[in-house]
DNA sequence: AGTATTTTGAACATTTGGTGAACATATCGC
DNA sequence: GCGATATGTTCACCAAATGTTCAAAATACT
């Protein structure tokens, strides 16, 4: 449901806490550092929930949490810090830090999935399920997207575009941004490639296909 | 968001100082050498902020900054000075050299991209959002431009250049200036290229075409 | 391993936009 | 008012962006 990051140097912790929130539906990305983690946080635009280990290398998690503070666009985000004693914690508190929620090492799986839940629940996560635009029906409960109420089999990654378009419509879009969001951050590959996924989608959206525009000399926006 | 120029010799840093502050989605100018950064500041009509290397060779920051303050279209323009030595710090507070703010080698480019975002916030740059000019609605977000609520189908050069009009609403515009700007300072061709232009914009902008007032014997000037 | 599906980008087609020469008109200094 | 210069306007050619097709490569499925 929701994209979360979560940034911690030791693997074993990272990959607990993202399988975990995976079976609740998130979208997780992962980082291994401070670094990492401001990086992922400056490409991916629709972080909507970050956990920092407090504990980190390059970059510690105050410095990430100073960062997201900072940024205009990331401000608001909700944080929860993730510190390795119990004693750090009087510090947190004591240093106004403005990090949203503290969870100290070890912890149990379903706390923190709890902890999340609530997180989210309190900023106000916009239940932006407005998927149905006239005959366009984005299910994603059901992973599918239907015209005149028939699947119309999409592929992954055209399921993935259309998701991004879905939330993002209005919003003229850049090649860029849609390598960025929907191939990752870490991919290379030729920004044209963007337009045959395009035509596909715009073929199979049938009579929807007008419905993502092209924007001349910078990308394409999606309209309902 | 904004277009910084970065002058230092060292390649490492410029490159650094200007990947960071690229990822804040500003435009990046770098130049080698004092010289070079004049000539940039000249030729390039909206530098917004300008970081200034101490030590540099043909003109080191101090002249650099100097020149800046000497011309009566650049003396506003937010000043950053980088410096080698920590030592060196005293000393320049103590000649007033003029500049808004100082960073010392080395520096963390995350706190170095802070300080120029609070620098252009305070410089007012960035609230700059205002887009709406009575009926004339800027939309930077969709990627386009309305007139009584309807999109006027700009051109990408068109777009470009009512972006850059707006952001330099008030100021004679000379066609130089407009071609560094709109068309990149590499670009090597006719000036009058830009009265076409202008010409179909005018005419796409209906009854605000008028708003792009002819400065006789200079260029252009967008009136709100 | 073998098959089916999906992804990818090169190649080509089509559409749209940019450019500057040429001519028209306006403005200025005298 | 006249010539000189600057700007407005039009248009055809060329350049660039996007659409489209396709086959090879990668991936997933069995």
């Amino acid at each position: 449901m929701s994209v979360i990051l979560i940034a911690d140097d030791e693997v074993r912790i990272r990959r607990l806490v993202a399988d975990f929130l995976k079976r609740d539906g998130h979208t997780m990305l992962e980082a291994s550092n401070g670094e990492e983690a401001i990086r992922l946080i400056e490409q991916h635009g629709e972080i909507e929930l970050a956990i920092l280990d407090v504990m980190m290398p390059e970059k510690d998690g105050f410095s990430v949490l100073r960062y997201i503070r900072e940024q205009e666009l990331t401000a608001k985000m909700p944080v929860m810090m993730l510190t390795a004693r119990a004693e750090e914690l009087d510090q947190l508190h004591g240093l106004q830090s403005g990090a949203d929620d503290y969870v100290t090492k070890p912890f149990s799986p379903l706390v923190l999935c709890a902890r999340v839940k609530n997180l989210l629940l309190r900023a106000g996560k916009k239940d932006d399920n407005t998927n149905k635009f006239g005959e366009l029906d984005i299910d994603e409960i059901r992973h599918e997207v239907r015209v005149n109420g028939k699947d119309i089999g999409l592929t992954p990654k055209e399921y993935e575009l259309m998701i991004y378009f879905k939330n993002n419509r209005g919003i003229a879009l850049s090649r860029e941004k849609i390598l960025n969001a929907v191939w990752g951050y870490d991919y290379f590959g030729d920004l044209r490639t963007v337009d045959t996924h395009i035509k596909k989608l715009r073929a199979k959206l049938g009579e929807y296909g007008g419905k993502i525009e092209t924007v001349r000399g910078y990308g394409y926006r999606f309209e309902v």
